[in-house]
DNA sequence: AGCACGCCGACT
DNA sequence: GTCGGCGTGCTC
């Protein structure tokens, strides 16, 4: 007997290939085995996706046999490929290339026999069967957070939603909740996913602590950050079930686990779970929708798979569900202090100062009273952190005679003046030059620094707290953590690690300081400039603007001792907006009632829907011009749904030219999901076809981005 | 994406 | 006379 078995295989979504290619076997291979096939010249990785008899249809010549089954593994669950499935097709991209990019990278590379040894050298542990960790005792709101979340799972099983303040104690809602799913069912798997592992090392220590007694195989991450081949082994042991708990970040959603019963996310908003390169999916949304998909699918002895989302500032698409009764919302609003092994009593969220900067000294960046308050913890031996979201020394460099500033010469962006090694660096292209000691234009020697950024305000800051001593007499400590100083490995922990150690008075940093870091010894924390996000023609700014800043005064007062003390500090020339209001109140709920009626009104996610197109070429008139002319002729074609979608003009991308690639995009709405959905499918093979056509030969690339973050 | 094939400039 | 530039085109 010969069967036709169809295999997907690595293809970008702009190939020819779309679907499942046909291969000749001898055997029946289930759906999910791993193969290699032949491809042209080469050897590719392969998932069998559909089997069928030899029907005699196809001929001969036009199949190629499989060239080996990868045995040893399992195949691929009916739920994996379902959930393959989805993605491919609500993200618009070609199903091998959903598939592939869920595996393991060098599972591509691994032949048949190195896999087979590879899977010998996995041992299997032993674990105890005793949990002997020493369990600290549970909050008020934690065990009722529990108590609830329990409930559900007996009637309806939606998503949960933890809504919690910075130091509620998420993290122990979580590692309660995985502990229980992981005791009720020897087999089951917890998925923990985070927004960037590197970093939340702690979070990955506690985890592995936890359930120490599982084993020590029985705990892995799963990143970006791991090498290829811890990579790998991470991946076989989900896949193989001897994982029982995936630490990971949005990647680890595609992961193979064939007994998960429980999804966490955590910092739910945070944008970094958005895939922003390829299949540009939602990893907190595939979540949602795999939890379904397992509970449907699986027959798990011990009921639903369930999904928990948790943040102190979740995004307005999670709040809204909790709102309409889709999500479960879970609520823990008193803060615990740090300390609280210690019997420490609660902690204080930090109060908000709002400096109005209209009232301030001219061109001053940091007012009097901030800088007064600034030396007041320098002096009492407390810690300040201070933000500004910009690195580089000054974002533009400009002449005071001519018009010349520093602008890119390959991009529509200036280039950032860097005074440490004096070059000025695109942060876009990476262009990098020396700094010219004359105007290029018209030689004049006068050229300044104009604006601010993260290495000036260190270097304004040492100035303006020179005289400031420390209680021991020795003078003031001022550093700066961001994206330049910790470029080289291990740079960002030991300089962590000396503000942990109070080796610092004074930081300075950009939004890479407001995550997750845990320092005990800040009790004033500062925002220099935060204006910008208040009126950016991006509507999701404010919401961002506001996670920042409340994960920001969340650094503030951590340790109990201090809490009470502790502030947070805002420059603005808008102290009267809502956002700053809702800042000082601690008022997520106030915050997004506000933003979420302005969305409704506006016809904005979560209310109606969007898809961006964008497209690269090396001039904006092909760029723009192939959008615009796909758009005509699916209003020509009468496409599915067409009616129900609005398509804008294609207009210029905000940076339009990077390394000297001109970009467009256009905006696609719909009120509704299904009706985007029928019409993005619908129009993507017009896409194709008008891209053929002889006056867009030029256009280097155009890709679709389903539920983009910014528009 | 790879990796071909395919036609025009500077080297042994 | 060949080596090689990257422009189009296909992969079951």
């Amino acid at each position: 007997m010969r069967y036709w078995t169809q295999v997907v295989v690595a293809t970008p979504a702009h190939s020819a290939i779309a679907g499942p290619l046909t291969y000749r076997s001898e055997s029946p291979l289930s759906p999910g085995t791993l193969v290699r096939v032949p491809l042209g010249k080469r050897e590719v990785l392969g998932v069998v996706w559909k089997v069928l008899p030899d029907s005699g249809e196809l001929p001969e010549a036009q199949t190629r046999a499989i060239a080996s089954v990868l045995g040893g593994l399992a195949p691929l669950s009916e739920t994996w490929r379902k959930l393959v499935t989805f993605t491919a097709g609500y993200y618009q991209r070609s199903l091998g290339e959903v598939a592939l990019a869920a595996l393991p990278p060098q599972l591509r590379e691994l032949s048949t026999l190195q896999l087979a040894r590879r899977l010998k050298r996995a041992v299997m542990d032993s674990s105890s069967p005793q949990d002997t960790t020493d369990l600290i005792a549970l909050s008020a709101d934690q065990t009722r957070v529990l108590a609830e979340f329990d409930a559900e799972n007996l009637a309806r099983q939606r998503p949960a939603l933890l809504f919690g303040a910075t130091g509620s104690g998420k993290t122990e809602v979580y590692l309660r909740a995985a502990a229980q799913v992981l005791a009720q069912d020897p087999s089951a798997q917890v998925l923990v996913m985070v927004p960037e592992i590197n970093l939340t090392p702690q979070l990955q220590a506690r985890f592995q602590d936890r359930f120490a007694h599982l084993g020590k195989e029985r705990v892995v991450s799963l990143h970006s950050g791991l090498t290829p081949a811890q990579r790998l082994k991470s991946w076989l042991a989900a896949h193989s079930g001897q994982a029982r708990l995936v630490l990971g970040t949005r990647m680890a959603v595609l992961a193979s686990l064939p007994h998960l019963r429980l999804l966490v996310v955590d910092e739910e908003h945070d944008p970094s779970f958005k895939q922003q390169e390829g299949a540009r999916y939602s990893a907190r949304d595939l979540a949602v929708y795999r939890a379904k998909l397992e509970t449907g699918e699986a027959q798990h002895p011990h009921g639903a798979c369930r999904v928990l989302l948790g943040s102190a500032t979740p995004s307005l698409e999670s709040w809204q569900a909790t709102i309409t009764g889709r999500y479960q919302r879970l609520t823990m609003s008193e803060r615990i202090g740090a300390d609280q092994a210690d019997g420490g009593g609660q902690g204080h969220l930090p109060t908000v100062r709002r400096v109005d900067m209209n009232h301030q000294p001219k061109h001053c960046v940091i007012a009097p009273p901030l800088l007064a308050a600034i030396s007041e913890r320098v002096a009492r031996g407390e810690q300040s952190l201070i933000f500004l979201n910009r690195r580089g020394y000054a974002p533009v460099l400009a002449c005071h005679d001519c018009d010349w500033k520093s602008d890119c010469p390959h991009c529509s962006a200036y280039r950032v003046f860097h005074k440490i090694d004096r070059t000025l660096r695109c942060h876009h292209c990476g262009f990098t030059e020396r700094v010219p000691r004359a105007c290029p234009s018209c030689g004049n020697i006068d050229i300044a620094p104009v604006g601010r950024g993260t290495e000036r305000l260190e270097e304004h800051l040492s100035e303006l707290l020179a005289g400031v001593l420390r209680p021991d007499g020795t003078a003031v400590r001022v550093t700066r953590i961001d994206a330049d100083t910790t470029r080289l490995k291990g740079a960002l922990e030991s300089q962590l690690a000396s503000v942990h150690a109070g080796e610092v008075d004074v930081l300075v940093g950009t939004q890479m300081i407001a995550k997750g870091h845990d320092f005990r010894h800040i009790t004033l924390v500062a925002a220099v400039n935060p204006d910008g996000a208040l009126f950016s023609s991006d509507f999701r700014a404010p919401e961002r603007l506001f996670s920042l800043l409340m994960q920001a005064a969340g650094r503030a007062g951590r340790d109990a001792r201090r809490s009470e003390a502790s502030e947070m500090w805002v420059q603005t020339f808008h102290p009267a907006h809502p956002l700053f209001a809702a800042l000082k109140a601690h008022d997520y709920p106030a915050f997004a009632a506000q933003q979420l009626a302005e969305r409704q009104a506006a016809g904005l996610s979560p209310f109606g829907f969007s898809a961006l197109v964008r497209a690269e070429a090396k001039t904006q008139e092909v760029a723009q011009g192939f959008l615009n002319a796909a758009a005509a002729a699916a209003q020509t074609q009468q496409l599915a749904d067409h009616a129900r979608v609005t398509p804008y003009p294609a207009v210029p991308m905000t940076i339009q030219r990077v390394a000297n690639i001109e970009r467009a995009q256009m905006l696609i709405e719909s009120p509704s999901r299904a009706a985007l959905q029928r019409f993005l499918a619908a129009w993507q093979p017009v896409l194709f076809e008008t891209r053929k056509q002889s006056q867009f030969k030029s256009l280097v690339r155009w890709a679709i981005d389903v539920d983009p973050l910014a528009i």
